[in-house]
DNA sequence: CATGAATGAGAGTTCATTCAT
DNA sequence: TATGAATGAACTCTCATTCAT
């Protein structure tokens, strides 16, 4: 990073398009290639972009995929904040969490994929990955604690390792169904980990008390 | 892969110490560094054999890879395959399990990591993804319906799903665990996964019947 | 050179300022880094000007430089032109010369040298490089040969061959003086050249008669 | 330089016949095109070598440059050191120390300049010049001291300055000779660069007592 | 078989110059 | 004229694989 890239947002209309062209075309690639695999002229190529253009906007090829897993970490924050309407049940509210997280995931597997890949060498991505991770871990431990304090979950778990288990779970769950193809229904597989997650703090969970539609799960992309 | 290279165990006495000691190295030097960094000349240079040797036992850096990776696999599904002794209670069965699939991964998780990180783009290596954590699935199917028929565990879950879920979370938290430094008690871990795991398929479990040393967990490679 | 640029000087004031600044932002930046690592960006970024106007004012790096380097140039002729008082005394005369060089090549070292650097590719800059040398030893072969006449030089000495040893003597001398860091006293060096000069050619050099300090007490021969 | 070359001689007979038509062909190129604009393919290209083999011998283009710079260093070290038969007399020292020096200058004219080219950058190149020149100035030194403990010099000359300008005139000389093409009739020139030096620190300097080819100077290499 | 040098097709990055606005 | 993004040829260095010894 020498600084000859434009650090912030281009100024003009057309810099602004053509840079948020190569980080489209940027994402598409590293999804189908991994980071290693990909390459400056794959990037400038798709987005109809001169190679050396590349360089007026990003430093490097760290740079560019750390523009694009931002926005892949902003995407994932925003379903990991996403509550369900107040006065939801408690079981409704995990499957609710637990729906949106896994059409989140199902919308960014493939990046979130390669994020993973390259963590282990770049802290950057390894931190990025851990904070997408680690916000929806404590949405979990922040809702389990309420919970607790309701007197309807157990007392006496260690939250700090159910939630990161539970979380791990359906995170598991998106990897399996999004990158590995593991065929299930959405529906049993939302119902199953709600009611692994419910049964597993101590709550009362039996037969599903609604249709999954009418909590908004599953919108579809 | 031109078959130059031997294809089955080289008869000499010295080529089977050559041999192996490029495996041992390899392995090494690919949790180190990963599957791309790593360089033919960094394994050789480790396992102190001449650099041109390499092409003598391998055909290639994935024929060689490829070789680690099913020792690995062979390690897993040996864990995998571990049962608890006969009579063993249904909690305690799955107390067992989960904490020597714990201690299998803890004792493979750089590698495996490596073996996850090309999958997406070696089919080879992405079938002995699946078929590691598969045999870990089929365990739990094949346990989880022995339940059931016994009486003991819910007949109203979706066994698959249930046994993917609860799979992948004890897995992602060795993943957690072992890869990404997450910290918790692995007391706690065994059981906070054994309570999920039991409440989660409708056994009853309590406070810990007995301590975990007295069921073999955390035998310590 | 393609000819877009303004030939001549720009027509309005702030065009003038302009490229004057450029001019300036050059040499600067042409000292510090050597022509080869010196940016056009590195230039116009110094002269607070604007990237593409640039090439509103000159064709090329090469353009500048020759700008830059017409500028040093003349400052040394001015320098080499620079003749003692009528009535002069002729060892007085040598050490004026030498004084006059030393003085110029001090405040034009580095950009002579980086003259010098580019000269073997770039024959305009070789003649220049020439001509500034050249000119300086023209005016020791004329002030020699008038010596010669009046009977005080030696009059079997190559004139052309010493004029040029004696040039380059100061010439090397201000080199390393001001490029390579070598430490003289000032006064010391004048002298010294002073001496080396006058003996050369034949002259009856004696006690330096500005610096009563100096010991220096000369057999009589 | 990341210790992928050998850093040594190369063991092998071959390795050694292929470094060594490396070094020749970079010191051929070096010469012609200077540092800057000598290409790695330029040097296999002449040297017949793969591209990719330069990487066997030499970690970059400045560590072939160094060695080239070290032979040429040794044999201007040579000419510095080379000294006339015990028994002759002042002049014909000087005679020949000016003559060797010229004739190691004029083998090595182009890669000295190429190494001053890219001193300004380089602080071990720059070093390697300065040690170059330093050693010819320090026989000077020593021979004035000597000839001024034996009377036949000047004792009120300042001699450190004295031989660095006696030194830089003959290096200037050969400069223009050799790089810059200013012609004069060698023998011209060293007896006039003997009678500026010899004058010049006092000795009795009056017409070539004899040819030069009686004190072996101008052995035309 | 053992050895380690030889090979050369890339890869990312640079930057003088051009050109659209 | 002023601006700064656009262009793409060029360059160094890498390294899996081959091959001569």
């Amino acid at each position: 990073m020498n600084g000859r890239a434009t650090t912030g947002r281009p100024p003009t209309e057309r810099g602004r398009r053509k840079r948020g062209a190569l980080v489209q075309a940027a994402r598409e690639v590293f999804e189908e290639r991994g980071f290693e695999d990909t390459r400056i002229a794959g990037i400038t190529g798709r987005a109809g972009v001169a190679y050396g253009s590349f360089y007026t906007y990003f430093d490097s090829k760290e740079a560019i995929f750390h523009e694009v897993a931002k926005g892949v970490a902003g995407e994932m924050f925003d379903a990991a904040r996403s509550a369900a309407p107040p006065g939801t049940e408690p079981i409704d509210r995990i499957r609710h969490a637990t729906g949106r997280f896994l059409d989140a995931y199902r919308d960014n597997a493939r990046i979130m994929q390669v994020i993973e890949q390259i963590s282990p060498r770049h802290p950057l991505f390894r931190s990025l990955f851990l904070e997408i991770r680690g916000l929806f871990v404590e949405r979990i431990v922040a809702g389990t604690r309420r919970l607790q304090e309701e007197g309807v979950a157990s007392s006496d778990i260690d939250v700090a390792a159910t939630a990161s288990m539970l979380g791990g779970m359906v995170e598991h769950t998106a990897r399996m169904l999004y990158l590995y193809g593991e065929e299930h229904d959405p529906e049993v597989v939302v119902e199953t980990a709600t009611r692994l997650w419910a049964r597993g703090i101590g709550l009362d969970y039996e037969d599903p008390p609604r249709s999954p539609e009418e909590v908004g799960v599953r919108d579809g992309k």
